[in-house]
DNA sequence: TGTACATCAGTGAACGCGCGTTCACTGATGTAC
DNA sequence: TGTACATCAGTGAACGCGCGTTCACTGATGTAC
């Protein structure tokens, strides 16, 4: 299938009518058939059935196209983690554990905005817009950390940001290695989902967070 | 610097006398600076001082190549971690921080194995002996759980195996958040180790491992 | 030790290909009056 | 409502480039006798 002119807007004839949302969403389909490294701006022109001049009118270059892809990315992600957290409702431990899947999740149905966020190397230092984009996201597990280290006995209360980076180190351990079904990866006896919820149960006993009634297994 | 004819034996003349090797170790230099994408069978052999068709004497394509320095990446990562580990001398604890700790090494020093054994999407279900080398990596982490699984309480024990793909995916996701110092990666307000290191402990105590007399902090 | 020969490991020229990029251009659209 | 014009968003042809790959070849090395 092609993103192009008469897809939704009926046929435009000569002008494509919105070639720059045509352009990213082939790039996502390239990158997720064939890895950031695997889409070329002439590709992805060929896709939206436009000429190979034609993505010269929207972004700079390759670089570009993918900037605005992972900053699309960050900001699905952020929406997508405070859905799942939904400001710790109805507690701190059924939204924990919404969050990890919806990380898992976001890994999984969407590996091109994921690879282009953290897999690319696309430098974030020289783009604030990116950067401020990557931190809003972070900031969501900043504050879930927060409330997780609230939790935890007062005398050996461990700063939020490094409990923040632990979610995130796991998550992102998880994701990349089990989380998406490519020949690449190895087979698991085990869900992620469940691989990732085990290992959070053990962290949050480690943390010294009380555990509920409900789940001692782990 | 190139690898090439007049690189230890003095020069060699018409016949290069190690150029399987030296397109390797060209390989190697050119993904850890552009990663596993950016380098081209042409630019090998361009490194290795010798024509665009000598390669092919050696590897098949390209993907050849990467197989042989993801299974050469295994090899090297399953012995460092060996190395580490020591049988868990002096004591689990100690040795178990060591593993950690080498693992991050590795993945910094050597970010090119590192990558194409992790990140460059090789299919080991298609290439029996990479995926064997990969198991045997697998392995000593494997050993390590069990031994830690060994200190925990008898009633709830957890499965070595999930510990151990536990470890690797915190180690992982360390590694590769943080864990090599380029632009496309953010500022941490603690070195990785130290990152990691807290982690585990926090792990460690979630398992419910005794803990040792001096480190009680993380 | 010398010679003849087979094999090995390179050369270098050539090819087709797709990419990135540019350029002058032109059809379509929007707007002022 | 119609007309003139400016601007926008495309075209399509062309370019140089580097890559992967092949081919007949040849210099170097090893071995049999």
């Amino acid at each position: 299938m092609r993103w192009s002119k008469d897809d939704k807007d009926g046929p435009r004839g000569y002008h494509h009518g919105n070639l720059k949302e045509a352009l990213l969403r082939a790039a996502l389909e390239l990158i997720a058939q064939k890895g950031p490294a695997g889409f070329t701006f002439a590709e992805a022109a060929r896709w939206a059935g436009v000429s190979p001049a034609a993505p010269y009118r929207h972004f700079r270059d390759r670089d570009e196209l993918l900037a605005s892809i992972a900053l699309r990315g960050f900001n699905l992600f952020e929406a997508a983690l405070k859905r799942a957290w939904d400001d710790g409702r109805p507690d701190v431990f059924v939204a924990f554990d919404r969050l990890g899947k919806a990380y898992l999740e976001f890994a999984r149905t969407e590996p091109a905005y994921y690879s282009a966020m953290f897999e690319a190397g696309i430098p974030l230092a020289t783009d604030p817009e990116l950067r401020e984009a990557g931190d809003r996201a972070f900031a969501v597990l900043r504050v879930v950390a927060e409330k997780l280290c609230a939790q935890t006995p007062a005398g050996t209360r461990p700063p939020a940001l490094m409990v923040a980076l632990h979610v995130w180190a796991i998550s992102h351990g998880i994701a990349s290695l089990f989380g998406r079904g490519d020949a690449a990866r190895r087979a698991l006896p085990m869900s992620p989902e469940d691989l990732l919820e085990a290992q959070m149960l053990i962290y949050l006993r480690g943390l010294g967070v009380p555990e509920r009634k409900s789940d001692r297994s782990g």
